[in-house]
DNA sequence: CCCACATT
């Protein structure tokens, strides 16, 4: 047999990888839900200098045997924990070529029944490529005369050895390339082929990244019809997916639903279908629970599962008997006071009023916008929780015990913040559920139960609504839980608005920070803020304040302006870490992509022919350079959205050269770290960033265009997001009528039920209210909390009315239980609710397009 | 059109 390569992984970038030969020894870990594993490889020739007997080998492997020698590429590197290891980016099969190869590989384990001698007669036989021979032909074995059992085996086992290889050869001949064919391998093994003949539509379903399109070009090749049924309800599938998932809704209704899936199918085949059998596919899924139909809303099961099990929990941690310890207001005073001596701070009423709520509560929700404070209150909470129940909050007295506080955020680097400002250990919410992030259905997921008595989520509206139900899930009555946000910021990636419904059910303890304690009186920016937030631009807009100015230009004038501004900063002293410029989207004349071409032209310039600099991907790196890291690299201390400066570039092709391949060193601010050309899709230019990638961050200096170009972006919390980035100086340019259409353009607008989930859970008597038109919820939000002029207001504490502060709330009836609303297959056939899912009245005709 | 999460 010709050596095996599955080449089923990215290859190396590298000009020259290293490698390694070896059998694996050990398997250290190997991932359930990928195919990652860590190895030990005894090692027996490498192109490294290592004069070890084993190895650890990390990376992608499929089919790992003990008895087989691989030949892993990759580099070397070293990991801060677990010492020097080989990263391994692909690797082959080394199966044996020579006479004595091939005779030792069948004599083998893999191979019971088969000894040395019958191994030497097949290869005596069929020469050295006896394997392949037999796999082409098991007829060749008949001349041989074995027996019909050693025959069989021997065939069986070779087949199987190679089916992974049969399996990503046919993936390969459907199209799907390294990425794509290990995950959809990854989830139906042997079976994946017989999967894909039986309905190829399966893949769009169970595989990120496989559309119905590309299914239904398979299916195609198969000769699948147009009106079959599994290809209608993938294509409805599809269809509820693009409508309410990727515009992050919870749900979409019949009628834009059926109308574009029948244009999506109609017209991927060129063909015309019966809109009534598609209405019919569509009961079916309801049949088949994987949609559900509730009043006119139609939603994933996924999703409307998530809104209730978020509603659900809550109710099951506030009805607890289990309550928080009761303390006396005095004696929270007392330890206040303490904790404001040790810490060197003084709570006003509002920050104390706010500490005072939040460690008697169950469940808090603390909302503000930036430098409200919300960091000194998750500070101060941590302390003062540490001496109302006297516990260390010295980690390494928690050996054995879990340590009884636990922070998390949704993203690493809110992680890291957290940490640093509390001084205590942060993670990512999935760390702390132990999630990969990969997990295809967080239903499915187990994950870790939580232990401990408080737990805070800081960046709480970057959370959807999959991940609140799985964090909410996982913690344990008792324990009191403070969601941290700040709701007028962007909302989360996936489905859902989570941390905006939970304060608007009015069903949950929260406290409203609205004091502004960051900027000093005289800022501009700050009332910009709330002005923005209120839903209009100040009268003051266009004028130029101490802090920030507007200069008005059209968006093809936005590269020059930027251009003389920051000339102008940067003869003034600002540094480019200084000067942020932020923008909604990387495309066009005034996009990101382009706009930093332009700044580093003036920040960091090509001075000589000698200037060092690499090219990637169409950007250009040169020492100075200030660069954005784009994924979590925690071993390394640095995380998504970090900013950092290259300090250095190693060409492999310089004469004193040591390194291999070519190296970008970046400074970030407590760490320094080496990037092989492989790592270089992790970085971008800085100059100018994303707003979404801004959030989070903080600059002296924010430059802000917004033009009618950025179009759909144009929304009210983007606009907000960035002029709060601003800590000194704001500069904004570009066409009024765009920022108008900002403010104008509510941010808030995604269709979800959780608000009434929660309402109807936990104010079962409560007046039913109508879900969700977001105008209105949003509305009722900003009414509640009246946007404050400059002047600093109080902090708000608000205990709702019907809800459980005291744990005392059995008089509340049983909550309706959700089952009622819920489309099962028995009330449909049982004829208990109608099924046909808030169409009543809508003829299936009314949904065609009219031609 | 923008966006997060991960493994010994």
């Amino acid at each position: 047999m010709a050596t095996e390569s599955l080449d089923l992984f990215e290859e190396s970038g590298a000009p020259q990888a290293d490698y390694v030969v070896g059998t694996v020894s050990a398997v250290f870990f190997a991932s359930n839900d990928s195919f990652y594993k860590v190895m030990l490889v005894k090692v027996s020739e490498t192109s490294m200098d290592w004069h070890e007997d084993e190895i650890v080998v990390t990376g992608n492997f499929a089919d790992i045997k003990d008895d087989v020698t691989y030949r892993f590429t990759g580099k070397r590197v070293e990991h801060p924990k677990y010492g020097v290891q080989f990263q391994a980016d692909n690797y082959q099969n080394e199966t044996p070529t020579t006479r004595n190869g091939v005779v030792g590989y069948l004599s083998g384990d893999d191979f019971p029944g088969l000894g040395k001698k019958t191994a030497e007669k097949i290869v005596d036989a069929l020469g050295t490529n006896a394997i392949e021979e037999i796999l082409n032909d098991p007829a060749v074995l008949q001349p041989l005369g074995l027996s019909p059992k050693v025959s069989a085996t021997l065939i069986s086992q070779l087949q199987t050895n190679n089916g992974m290889e049969q399996i990503i050869i046919g993936l390969n001949g459907y199209g799907f390339g390294s990425t794509l064919a290990a995950a959809i391998y990854n989830r139906y093994q042997e079976k994946t082929l017989d999967v894909i003949h039986e309905n190829p539509y399966q893949l769009a379903e169970d595989i990120n990244g496989v559309s119905f399109r590309r299914a239904d070009q398979i299916a195609t090749q198969l000769g699948y019809e147009a009106d079959k049924p599994e290809r209608l309800r993938a294509g409805l599938l599809q269809t509820l997916n693009d409508l309410s998932v990727a515009n992050g809704d919870t749900y979409t209704t019949a009628k834009p639903l059926l109308a574009n899936a029948l244009s999506l199918l109609e017209n991927s085949r060129n063909v015309r279908l019966d809109p009534a059998k598609l209405a019919d596919e569509l009961l079916e899924l309801a049949k088949e629970q994987k949609v559900v139909g509730d009043d006119q809303r139609i939603y994933l099961k996924t999703l409307y599962d998530a809104e209730w099990q978020i509603a659900e929990n809550l109710q099951r941690l506030l009805k607890a008997d289990d309550s928080p310890a009761k303390f006396n207001d005095d004696a929270i005073r007392k330890q206040l006071r303490i904790v404001e001596k040790q810490g060197d701070i003084v709570y006003d009423e509002s920050q104390t009023a706010a500490l005072t709520a939040a460690i008697q509560a169950k469940v808090m929700l603390l909302t503000g916008g930036p430098g409200t404070g919300k960091t000194t209150i998750i500070r101060g909470l941590v302390n003062l929780y540490a001496r109302m129940h006297e516990v260390s909050l010295d980690i390494n007295e928690y050996k054995e015990k879990p340590f009884p506080i636990l922070l998390a955020a949704p993203t690493g680097r809110a992680a890291k913040r957290m940490s640093e400002s509390t001084g205590l250990p942060a993670g990512t919410i999935h760390r702390l559920l132990g999630l990969t992030g990969r997990e295809d259905n967080l239903d499915e997921a187990a994950t870790n139960d939580l232990e401990g008595g408080l737990l805070i989520i800081d960046e709480t509206s970057m959370v959807d609504v999959y991940l609140m139900k799985t964090l909410l899930r996982a913690v344990p009555v008792g324990m009191q839980v403070v969601l941290v946000g700040d709701k007028d910021q962007l909302p989360s990636v996936g489905p859902g608005q989570v941390f905006h419904d939970l304060l608007a059910s009015d069903q949950l303890q929260k406290i409203q920070l609205d004091t502004i304690y960051r900027q000093e009186d005289g800022s501009s920016i700050i009332p910009l803020a709330h002005a923005i937030k209120s839903g209009k631009l100040p009268a003051d807009f266009t004028k130029n304040q101490k802090d920030r100015s507007f200069i008005a230009c059209h968006a093809n004038q936005v590269e020059s302006v930027i251009d003389q501004i920051v000339q102008k900063a940067h003869a003034k002293g600002f540094s480019a870490s200084d000067i942020q410029v932020l923008a909604p989207m990387y495309r066009g004349s005034a996009g990101i992509d382009r706009l930093n071409v332009v700044l580093q032209d003036i920040l960091n310039p090509k001075k000589s022919e000698r200037t060092k600099e690499v090219e990637f991907r169409n950007q250009k790196f040169r020492i100075g350079d200030k660069v954005l890291h784009l994924v979590n690299s925690p071993e390394n201390n640095v995380f998504n959205g970090d900013i950092g400066v290259i300090t250095g570039i190693d060409l492999a092709s310089d004469k004193h050269s040591e390194v291999k391949s070519d190296q970008l060193t970046i400074a970030f601010e407590q760490t320094e770290v080496t990037y092989a050309r492989n790592d270089w899709n992790r970085l971008t230019l800085a100059y100018c960033m994303s707003i979404h990638k801004s959030q989070g961050s903080e600059f002296k200096m924010v430059i802000l265009p917004m033009v009618g170009q950025y179009n759909r972006m144009l929304q009210r919390n983007l606009l907000y997001t960035a002029v709060t980035r601003a800590a000194d100086m704001l500069i904004l340019l570009g066409e009024p009528r765009a920022f108008e259409a900002c403010v104008t353009s509510l941010g808030v607008n995604r269709n979800t039920t959780l608000t009434t989930r929660i309402q109807t859970v936990l104010d079962p008597d409560g007046t039913p209210a109508e879900p969700d038109e977001p105008v209105e919820t949003t509305s009722t939000v900003e009414t509640e909390t009246p946007a404050p002029a400059a002047a600093p207001t109080t902090a708000a504490v608000e205990t709702p009315e019907p809800a459980t502060a005291d744990g005392t709330s059995t008089d509340t009836p049983e909550p309706t239980t959700p089952t009622d609303y819920r489309l099962t297959p028995e009330l449909v056939l049982s004829r208990k609710i109608d099924p046909m899912i808030g169409m009543q009245g809508v003829s299936p005709k009314q949904f065609m397009p009219s031609v």
